[in-house]
DNA sequence: CAATGAATTACAATCGATTGTACGACGCGT
DNA sequence: ACGCGTCGTACAATCGATTGTAATTCATTG
């Protein structure tokens, strides 16, 4: 019994007596120590049947004595498996180069949560389509991932949809399109630009703006249902292109909203952030809100509830949304294969709105 | 010359003629095509000058041609370097599993801009210390990063000390304390409460109230500077803890405030949100901002700028602070020391102060 | 008592790229 | 024509863990 005890203060004893100060960086290291093979040693540690439960104790023992963990690097390259997960934000049509966006921040955040239940590392990239069309297989073809996630298809869609070809494990959040070959999970955009006027108009709003820039196809999808329902009811929909860009956002507003020709009593927002900003802009106008005019935002973020009236919204179920993603992306990992999902939106009734 | 040549093409030529369809996956692969050796490959696809100009070229086309990229883990297991930083957000006292906090999300986008700038990958990990405490080891001690960024102190800097004792390229977004050993970037926390309690006062506040949870030594330690500015003024202010989190925040606010015992005609929060919470709840109780009551925020996240009124609050340099944090880190990593560095928080005058 | 087999452990190949060193070819000067 | 330096490339060791297979030990049984 303790076989290894004898050998290993046996051998360096010459300097001091307590030796836990040998440095212990590899698993051949820690073999010498135990005085057993690098093998078992690697057995040991994960735990595997085939090593003697004595032994097994032994050598875990004496590698959270002396601090030792296995070099990932190694174990990755040996095992073909790196237990990590790409998330990518392509920064599109958007020119500033900066991860803002608290939608899919908020996204992140929830996938970081998902692939850490799940037991996976999260890599994150934040992609520059500058002209090159390579940013995406940059990171599938690095072999430094298991699978990747693709957080906004901005005007990337081609792109994906030509690497989604040959890589499996790689899934979308976005809008879903017809003949498209990736998996994308998202909210219908569609359905909630439509519920969005809808509701604009069941409250009694007749003269209906759409405030967002349509170059990424989910907002795209958002103005065309809102267009859809204004037509069905027979009213106007003027489209006013902002930028999501917070900095340039709120002026670029006001500057909209104060054109006198344009006339509205109720604005689709594309998203919470512009609403926020319109809410502050028609408030210092003297435009009474719901009143003179009613505003519907986008997303539901946590702050929609903190605007002044709370924000009527289209809600979309972002941790559900992070959940479907990891969920689809390890089916697929594991050699499955996945449908796309557009999750319905739902509408929050908050005091943006008379109804 | 051209020795490997006819090896290669003499071998496989008997299916098809044109064959881009073989796969390269590796290094030899693509040296097999090229009739070259895969250190040669190694060397022109690095750029190297030790391969003649024309062969480097000739394999970089090829590389091109058959989409090939060399295997991350391979490279960095035997470069010893591997281009990623560990980005830590523990979630320390916070009960709630979830990164959801703006103002780190926020700091996380920047790092992100900065790290990729610097030619680095960002691997994020969620770390919810449960008890145990090697939640910095396993990152640091995995061989997988070349350093580590921690978001946020939260309860765990004695942790964190222990292991930057050992683990160089570590820096930490924090507040700086006396005696800490690891290299942490951040704002003067206490200085920042001592504004905010001190423009109160200069616009008229009398009976101060601070809003927030002190647990987390941030927080703390504005709490610690708005009460001083308080004291030296000779006027008294109260302590509310009101957790982060978004869902309780409000309600917990509005008992807060409702109390009828408690006065106060000026409000010092811990962060935007609580602000931004605490302004609705104002709001709706009646009680007019900034003429019946004062409030300023922490951080200035862009919806600072949004609130009705604007708010008044104090400004964290987040683009900065994560600059700074690459910097150091990048010394840091070179084996240079780096000191910490509390930055100056700034006074943003909007409209939920008088002066 | 030898043979069979189960349980452990050692050995060695492997993952794929990097890099130091050795080797061959070429041009040059004398 | 021979020796020498330069340039370009091939060869092989290496990073550190994993894993299939061989080898060893020990108990068991005909």
């Amino acid at each position: 019994m303790v076989a290894g005890s004898g050998k290993s203060n046996g051998e360096d004893n010459g300097t001091d007596t307590s030796a836990p100060q040998i440095e212990v960086r590899t698993l051949a290291d820690l073999a010498r120590v135990a005085g057993v093979s690098a093998g078992t040693v690697s057995r040991a540690l994960a735990g595997k049947s085939l090593v003697n439960t004595e032994t097994r104790e032994r050598i875990q023992a004496l590698a959270r004595q002396y601090g030792f963990r296995p070099n990932q690097m190694a174990s990755k390259l040996r095992s073909r498996r790196t237990g990590v997960i790409g998330v990518v934000i392509p920064l599109g049509h958007e020119k500033r180069q900066s991860i803002s966006d608290p939608f899919f921040l908020t996204l992140l955040g929830h996938l970081a949560d998902q692939l850490t239940d799940s037991g996976y590392d999260l890599m994150l990239s934040r992609a520059i389509p500058d002209g090159t069309t390579d940013w995406l297989e940059r990171i599938t073809g690095s072999g430094m991932v298991d699978g990747v996630l693709v957080i906004g298809q901005s005007d990337q869609s081609k792109i994906i949809d030509r690497v989604a070809a040959n890589y499996r494990p790689l899934v979308v959040w976005g809008n879903h399109r017809e003949g498209q070959v990736h998996c994308v999970v998202g909210t219908d955009n569609e359905h909630g630009g439509r519920l969005s006027a809808e509701h604009l108009i069941a409250s009694g709003a007749r003269r209906l703006a759409f405030l967002g820039d349509t170059t990424g196809i989910e907002i795209e999808m958002r103005h065309r249902g809102a267009a859809a329902a204004a037509q069905a009811a027979g009213l106007p929909l003027t489209h006013i292109p902002v930028a999501l860009a917070n900095a340039e956002m709120g002026p670029q507003i006001k500057a909209a909203l104060a054109m006198p020709d344009l006339d509205y009593d109720g604005i689709v927002c594309a998203s919470d952030l512009i609403a926020m900003s319109a809410l502050r802009v028609l408030y210092e106008t003297g435009r009474a809100v719901p009143d003179d005019t009613q505003i519907v935002g986008f997303d539901d973020l946590p702050l929609a509830a903190q605007t002044m009236p709370p924000l009527t919204t289209i809600r979309q179920e972002i941790g559900d949304g992070a959940r479907v993603m990891v969920e689809k992306l390890k089916s697929r990992i594991e050699g499955e294969d996945t449908s796309s999902l557009a999750m319905a939106p739902t509408l929050i009734r908050r005091r943006t709105t008379l109804r």
